[in-house]
DNA sequence: TACCGCTTGTGAACGCATGCACAAAGTCGG
DNA sequence: CCGACTTTGTGCATGCGTTCACAAGCGGTA
């Protein structure tokens, strides 16, 4: 890593131009285990606990203390050498970093059982993330409001979204709707997308999209009872000469 | 692949048992991946599509083609060069590897706005994952069904799962209930489990965990949304000697 | 001040996953 | 029946992510 930077001639603080140079050589899964490790530390500092070594936070977050220490080296060394981390400190780098100092606007669009479960999270779990637009198709469903927040007609969507500068955009809509919102999410200018369809979304290049599909969820847990079936039955059966010849099977 | 298997002597069927001695060696990874080829395949099946290739295919899935015939080549080889794969058989042949020809019970514990987002799916998306249960600690909860399963209290989570046979638990509760909930199912017998509740889960070598957390997705994107906003700003501005000696910036 | 023990930060090795490129294997038309 | 064309299946190289192992650095102590 070179790391060289210059002579920070900007608006923003010194600190946040280096991190902000840093950002871009985070690996994706360092970012997702950074949110685990806020969360660990935020309840560390609620408990009263100011410092914390490698070994303990990477135990609490159920990770490998030589891979958190490289996720933080990642974002920087705020540790000290031979007594571990400032909680406190630790706690405003990552949430720097990940972008939580500013409030980030959502939207969800599909207020169905899901999307009423969204919408009375009531601001994210977390905090950082009010859910200020709720959309639907359903006319019967506009004007009353869920969690305290008005439905809108996704007819709608494109000036509600750009007035009240949606960053996020949450897709709670049956399948056969997801690509159209997501479209039109798009078009209103929304480049961070949370798609709970069990679709595959064709976005541009400049769109974020994370999907959270329970249908993929359960199948892969399927494949593991299948697969622990299997092994049981190969084991207890005992009268064949199958999965032998030098199958090496976990302990 | 020496893939060499002996005289199938078993009460499973031989092609069955192939199956099996395959099931292991299938990279995480590409088991996500086979859930969602088979979500497209079950849609293309419908439309009346008989057969399609490793190009299309990959494309409605989002993949690179390379990548799905590989994924495809680990449950074994099912197409006809020059031709592409026949709907039906791949079909049903990833059913076979995901176990998902046998039904897989499955119970919810934590009636919130979440839990009820999930009994009301009433069976899972896809099938072949019935809800057979519901718990909560909340005494005026119990007894009053929710999407047509009654409500049991949680202290009776381990008679009821073992006579269902549950396996796959959901904990849809708040954070701090969701160890408790987890050991509980774990002693009932269960070896799968999703859990939706912000909390690092510990669990026996012999269980199965995978997690949704909403909250570290939205944190992912928010990390996004402002690695956009630096770029844009720094692009705009342009009036520093930042973020330039040689860093490459993806178009 | 000099030493000792502890913990971080990171270079280097390893392993897994992805993507390329091509041979093998099949179909279709003549 | 043969040759051209198409598409699969896979060996190989590349890159990313994880893990190991250890030097560097810091606080405490005599």
């Amino acid at each position: 890593m070179v790391s060289q930077r210059g002579e920070g001639e900007t608006t923003t603080t010194p600190a946040e131009a280096a991190d902000k140079e840093r950002a871009r050589a985070i690996p994706e899964a360092a970012v997702a285990r950074l949110a685990v490790y806020l969360r660990v530390l935020s309840g560390m500092a609620e408990s009263g606990v100011t410092a914390v070594s490698s070994e303990e936070l990477s135990q609490a977050a159920g990770v490998n203390a030589a891979k958190l220490r490289k996720d933080l080296s990642y974002i920087g060394s705020y540790g000290t050498r031979g007594v571990g981390y400032d909680v406190e400190v630790l706690v405003s780098h990552i949430e720097r970093i990940l972008g939580l100092t500013r409030n980030h606007s959502v939207a969800v669009v599909g207020i169905g059982n899901l999307g009423h479960a969204l919408a009375n999270y009531g601001g994210f779990p977390g905090r950082g993330f009010p859910v200020t637009a709720l959309f639907d198709v359903d006319a019967d469903l506009v004007g009353i409001p869920v969690g305290g927040i008005p439905v809108n007609h996704i007819d709608e969507i494109t000036e509600v979204c750009l007035e009240r500068e949606v960053s996020i955009g949450v897709i709670a809509t049956p399948p056969p709707a997801a690509q159209s919102v997501c479209d039109r999410l798009v078009s209103a200018g929304v480049q961070c997308i949370l798609n709970f369809a069990p679709v595959v979304l064709q976005v541009p290049d400049n769109v974020e999209v994370r999907k959270v599909d329970l249908a993929v969820e359960m199948q892969i847990l399927s494949f593991h009872v299948a697969r622990r079936a299997d092994e049981a039955a190969s084991v207890s059966v005992g009268n064949n000469g199958l999965g032998v010849d030098g199958m090496v099977i976990r302990p």
